[in-house]
DNA sequence: CCGCCAGACGTTATCTTATTACGTTATAGG
DNA sequence: CCTATAACGTAATAAGATAACGTCTGGCGG
């Protein structure tokens, strides 16, 4: 993780880090760029640019299983704790969370194997509570 | 992950699976094809379908945090239990192991949580032992 | 003030990864 | 034999990510 020292934010970084803020799910970094073509984003690239910064900075977190991004929930802890994240394969909400006893029990396996953990990968896949609990998809 | 039944291997699942086995680390899908051309294999759609089998199957895992495909190395025991990975950054080696613990943590959360769990994904990066122990590239 | 450097930025092209679409072949059951 | 199913072959394209280049800025030593 090696969180950075978080700088005021550039022009560029701050509209990715609002559109991440505005969406009520994980974006992608090429919905990311539509979003943002009204704000005069052209490529890739300056997308990939901020997100690259965000990420440092522990604003905003990748998820591996969907090549996409969400802001953190928390971003005021700066969660050194590696983060969680249990992804509803229905409604596409995802939950961030800190997996404690998860991590120690990680962390543990790694000291006994000799495995020097700089950064961990943990995302859930399955059914929020509101969409395995009723047919319709949840608000 | 709900395993499926493992009939016997197609030609195509059991070419992509032994260039899996063959291989000392993981393959991207289009590495696999390179692999397979000398076998006949023409199209990424080939080396995909077999993967999903083998995937469905338990023989082999995607690798979400690399875009790659590892063999499962202990297939005789189908690992019901999920199981986690560690990457090391230096000579690429994925150690596979099951992560008993950290996975009964995270199915804690969700029963807590009334996330209906499907499918964990844990993957570490780091340095293995030999990496971190020793300057020079493990064998 | 001037020259220089580092960091952010813009643009194009390209690369890698994954899927859609459609037609063919092999095979097992009725 | 007929037909349904699964695997396969091929081409095209979508989706995700990076390389390579040049420009512009603000800060700082001289
Ligand atoms: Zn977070
Ligand atoms: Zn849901
Ligand atoms: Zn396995
Ligand atoms: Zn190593």
């Amino acid at each position: 993780m090696t969180l950075q020292a978080q700088p005021e934010l550039t022009k560029n970084q701050s509209l990715v880090f609002s559109a991440l803020n505005r969406a009520d799910g994980p974006l992608t970094a090429y919905a990311i760029l539509d979003e943002l073509r009204a704000e005069g984003f052209r490529a890739p690239l300056q997308v990939y640019r901020a997100l690259e910064r965000l990420q440092a900075y522990g604003l905003v977190h990748r998820l591996e299983s969907l090549n996409a991004f969400v802001a953190c929930s928390h971003p005021q802890c700066a969660h050194q704790e590696s983060a969680a994240f249990a992804i509803c394969e229905k409604c596409g909400q995802v939950a961030e969370f800190s997996p404690g006893r998860a991590t120690d029990a990680l962390k543990a396996w790694a000291t006994q194997t000799g495995f020097a953990l700089t950064n961990t990968t943990i995302e859930l896949r399955g059914m929020c509570r509101l969409c395995s609990g009723a047919p319709a998809p949840c608000a």
